[in-house]
This record gives structure tokens, sequence and C-alpha cells, in this order.
DNA sequence: TGTTGAAAAGTGGTCTGACCATTTTAGGGT
DNA sequence: ACCCTAAAATGGTCAGACCACTTTTCAACA
């Protein structure tokens, strides 16, 4: 038989062709792309094999999806991604400890980055850290997690510690403590200064103090 | 009407309910799960939405599906993630830096917690390549690190790894030179006796070399 | 009895049409 | 010019049909 019946999943076809008609017709992040009918039509396919390789992309956190309003590029990279590897591969207590882990790698060496690029040590944002904690005596620690992966410049780094930093976010997006405050402000100065010995052992401290803690929510002392 | 109408996406609750019924079921690595007409009937849900959770997980390559025969759990990472997700979003060559870089401070960071971890440093596979490589004068290099990955014991570190390995694959998955067998026993013996600086800058050499025959395929001298 | 081969059943792959819920647009009335 | 409502557009879901491929079943044959 001259059939050869290659056909390999359509589904994936229209996912390249997706790319391929994103490219060409130029569609910026943000922007509407056609309707699944007429995404349907000019490809030749069934609306529900446009859906399949639209749900992927949207699983993938590519796309956006609003009921009734359309299907847009994606702006903001949020992907379910490593939440949904994670839902499937790690499941137990010691898959948690994984997410932390992996979390305060890329942070260990978001550290190092910074403390020997002169650019990045020298920049404004530190000092203001600094400053808003010794005024407030407090700030967010989430937010200071994410300037340091912010400023080590590795987008793709960046991008999975967001998902790694959603995942165990309750222990992560919350005021800082009293007892917090030396081991930030030491943080924070040794990255200034480039010091790096000294910054990771003050981020190490500051882990060790949030793993103590726990996933127990303590109202106050 | 009590209506409600919350619905949110119903193949996102499907890819949870997925997970749930490999849990509960104790469906392992390689196995089969229900059919797509079973699982449609069983949650309640129309085959099309649960095609729509099926096709998200395969492109994430977490289950493989075989025409005709059904749908599994997926033993080996061949994920097209990696590759749509390059597709999307690393396209430039700035961002395949940033595979490369973010495929390093994971092995680096596994070669630290080796070094400092007995059970792990004594391992016999390190003592295995080190011999292989006296022998056959050459190794696979990312057998190598891929042991390294394993032994350092974080599977979702691991996970990650695996995808962006696969990334910048052609030039990882090949033989080593003669240049490199120095190198790499250096490693491999400061491995074992937990020299955590030597391997580190055994390891950094390694890379740096790599990294400067580029993807260009060199024949020989 | 054991083998083989074709039919039947099971399963994924795709398309079509229908209906609902939500958002956007268009038109008409004031 | 403004506002409100009806219509259109769009995504969300379901049901049924048919195809292609794989696995199973079972009867005919050696």
């Amino acid at each position: 038989m001259a059939k050869e019946t290659i056909q390999k999943k359509v589904f994936l076809e229209i996912v390249q062709q997706l790319r391929q008609l994103i490219q060409t017709e130029k569609i910026q992040a943000g922007e509407k792309l056609p309707s699944e009918r007429v995404l349907s039509e000019r490809l030749g396919v069934g609306r529900s094999s446009v859906r399949e390789a639209l749900r992927s992309l949207e699983l993938l956190g590519l796309i956006e999806t609003r009921h009734g309003g359309g299907t847009f590029l994606a702006t903001t990279h949020k992907h379910q991604l490593v939440e949904v590897l994670s839902m499937f591969i790690l499941e137990d207590e010691r898959s948690k400890k994984d997410v932390a882990q992996t979390r305060q790698i890329h942070e260990k060496e978001a550290i190092r980055i910074i403390c020997s690029t002169k650019e990045m040590r020298t920049s404004p944002v530190w000092e203001s850290f600094f400053v808003k904690l010794e005024i407030e005596g407090t700030v967010n620690c989430r937010d200071i997690l994410r300037e340091i992966m912010i400023t080590s410049g590795n987008r793709l780094a960046l991008k999975i510690w967001f998902q790694l930093a959603a995942y165990d976010g309750d222990r992560l997006n919350r005021q800082s403590t009293e007892d917090e405050k030396i081991m930030i402000q030491t943080l924070l100065k040794s990255l200034e200064l480039g010091y790096q010995q000294e910054a990771l052992k003050a981020y190490g401290q500051w882990m060790k103090h949030l793993d103590n803690q726990g996933g127990v929510k303590r109202g106050n002392t």
C-alpha cells in the first residue's frame, strides 16, 4: 500500500502552525489570536483539534483565553508547568522539600552572580530595601527574593523560580518578622558590597529561620 | 437560578482528577490509564474535555498515547515541552545561553550536595566512570552529568535538568575527547573524595571547554 | 491438540453540529 | 450625545459519528 499514513498527531501540527501564524502575522504579546472557528477553517481542521492545541498551550501558559472574549498571546509567563509537573511527580512530603530546595538553588546562584557583577551589585534596590526595613521594620520576603532573581538576569531561571515560589507561597509571601530583620539587612548589605560569602551565609540563616517556622502559622509570640 | 456557574475550566479540573485517580489506583509509570471513553463516563464529562486534558499532559510528556493501544503513564522523558517552550519563548541566542546556564546551576549544586554527603560521595559509580575513562579513553558526557543529577537526590531538579539537557542535547550527548579526559577524571576523583572546591573547579573547566567547542562539530584536530 | 488467521471488540484521532455562558458590538430610542 | 438592549462573536462543553490502528477472541484448519 502506498498509504504511508505517517500522519503525525494533528494537534501537534497545529501547535507548529500556530507558531508560524503568530510569526507571519506579527502578533505581539497580549494581542488577540484568530478565533477557534476561524483557525479551524483556515488550517483546514476541526475545531476540536484546534482546541486541543490551544488547551495545551494554555496549560503551558503561552496563551490566555477569556470566555466570550477571545484568545490572546500571553503577556506574563505564569505557566502551570512546574505546578503540573510536581502535581504528577512529586506528591509526598519529600517533594515539598524538593521544591523548596530547588527554589533555593536558584536563589543562591542568583546571589553569587549578583555579587560578582558590578552593575548588579550597585543597583539602588538593595539600599532601598535596606532603608525600608530600617524605617518600617518589615518587608515582604517574596519581594526581596524576586528582586534578586530578576536582577541576576537569567530569564529562564526567573520563570522557573516564579513557579517554585508560587508553590510554597504561603511561607514566602508575607511580611518579615523582627527576628529576620538583621539577617535580611546583612544579606542586602553584603550584596551591595559584593561579599559573596557573607551574603550566602546570611541567606542561609534566613532560610533556616524560615524552615523552622515551617508551615505553622503563628499569630504572634 | 442556583446555578452559581463558577465553573473554572473543566479541563483543568480533569488534570487534577486524573492525578488523584493515578494516586488512588496506584498506577505506576508505564502502566495503562483508563480509556478516554471510560474516563469521560467516570468523571461525568464529555470525551472532548477529557481529550483536552490528556493532550495537554501529552505535550508535557507526562503521558504517552498509542493509537489503538491506549494511554500510558510516561516512562521516558521525551517531552515536547522544552521544544515547544523554546519554540515560543526562547528563540534568540541569549535564551539558549540561559538554558545552558540554568542547566549548569543545577549541576553545580548537585556537585556541592554530593561532596558534602558521605553516602553519595562513596557511590561506586564515580570509580567505575573513572576506570572506564582510563580503559576506553572516552565516556558519554551526558551520562556523567545525569548520574550526578540522579545521585544528588532532588527529583524535581532532576526533572528540570532532563528538559534542559534535552534542549542543547547535541553538545552534551556525545563521547568525550582526549582533551577532556583529565578534567573529567579530576572531577570524578574530587567527587569521590568530597573535595568540593576541586570538583567545582574541574567542572567549570570542563564546561568552559564545552562552550569553546560550541555547536561546531569538529571532526578532529 | 496446537496453530493460525480472520472477525470482533477496544481505543485513540478527527470532524461536525448543537447548545450554553460570557463578552463584545451594533442599533435604536431618548 | 448618551444609554440601554438585542444581536453577534467567541470560548466552553457535550454528543454522536466515522476512521485507523491495536488487541482480543474464537473458529477453522493442520
